[in-house]
DNA sequence: GTATATTAAGACAAAATACTCTTAAATCAT
DNA sequence: ATGATTTAAGAGTATTTTGTCTTAATATAC
């Protein structure tokens, strides 16, 4: 597992947010039945976007939630960290506290590469590219109906 | 996190071991001390292990555990699809089982090139490389005295 | 203002992971 | 044989993550 299902939970709940274009508010039940998964659970989860201000929310009637500012300004990274609290980044494949250039566990300079790359990538792919895409090909954010991996 | 805890005791614990030239029996207490974890739930990781035969162990005195074979052919993958029990390998970034070609999720393409560079890297690396890397470099194995991170 | 819709918040339950403890089994030394 | 040493196995506990349920707060519509 990279991420937690919470962060994926987050993630996919944004790519929808993103996918639409009037920006209007989304309740969190048509997001959660979209995507198939709890709305209670994924309230928790989109509370924190609010409060880290990545989402905006409402209230009430026509109430909802929707992106506080655009797609293009929203990155993977971001969404990580507000939700998973920290930054997503494994320091050192064996977990070792320590590691770094003075002591470097067995793996750290081959570890260290590939880490950059993922820091990278997630770190400038945002939720316009995201939805974009998805909105060419052909769109799997559902993980019920599942064709088996 | 990359790997579970007990991913990275069994790691941490085969490294060591590779590390022996003499190949003879050390025991689990000893690792543990060394690696300053929970002995019973060291012991618990390398059952796992050995069950797999990838340790060999040994009861009674001047028992212990001890590599099964060459550390030359024993890779870090090995050792985490003992322990974990599945293929160390994120399909997809969100998670979605059925991302692929015909269904991509929309980090698909962007994060297959990374994943077979992890794939690769962990098939390939072994033990030999690790602990010999160890045995040069400043050692870094202990989680304890940590100078933080 | 009353009812309805919706997010916010917190208590609670379930499941997974991490860790501890006890007993059994095997081996060795005497 | 007996006792000591060591892994094996399983029960039990703690913590974290995931998920559910209930109530409160806020906004709309009538």
């Amino acid at each position: 597992m990279l991420l937690s299902k919470s962060c994926i939970y987050g993630l996919r709940a944004s790519i929808l947010l993103a996918k639409d274009e009037s920006n209007g508010f989304i309740t969190i039940r048509d997001l959660s039945d979209e995507l198939n998964i709890s709305f209670h659970f994924l309230t928790k989860v989109l509370q924190k976007l609010t409060r880290s201000e990545i989402l905006e929310s409402f209230k009430g009637p026509n109430g909802g939630v929707k992106l506080a500012k655009p797609a293009e300004q929203v990155t993977f990274k971001e969404i990580v960290i507000s939700i998973d609290g920290r930054f997503y980044k494994v320091d050192c494949p064996l977990g070792l506290p320590a590691c770094g250039e003075l002591a470097p566990c067995p793996l750290h300079d081959q570890w260290e590469e590939l880490n950059n790359r993922i820091q990278n990538m997630i770190g400038s792919v945002t939720l316009a590219e995201l939805s974009d895409r998805q909105k060419r090909g052909k769109p799997n954010l559902q993980f019920s109906a599942q064709t088996g991996s």
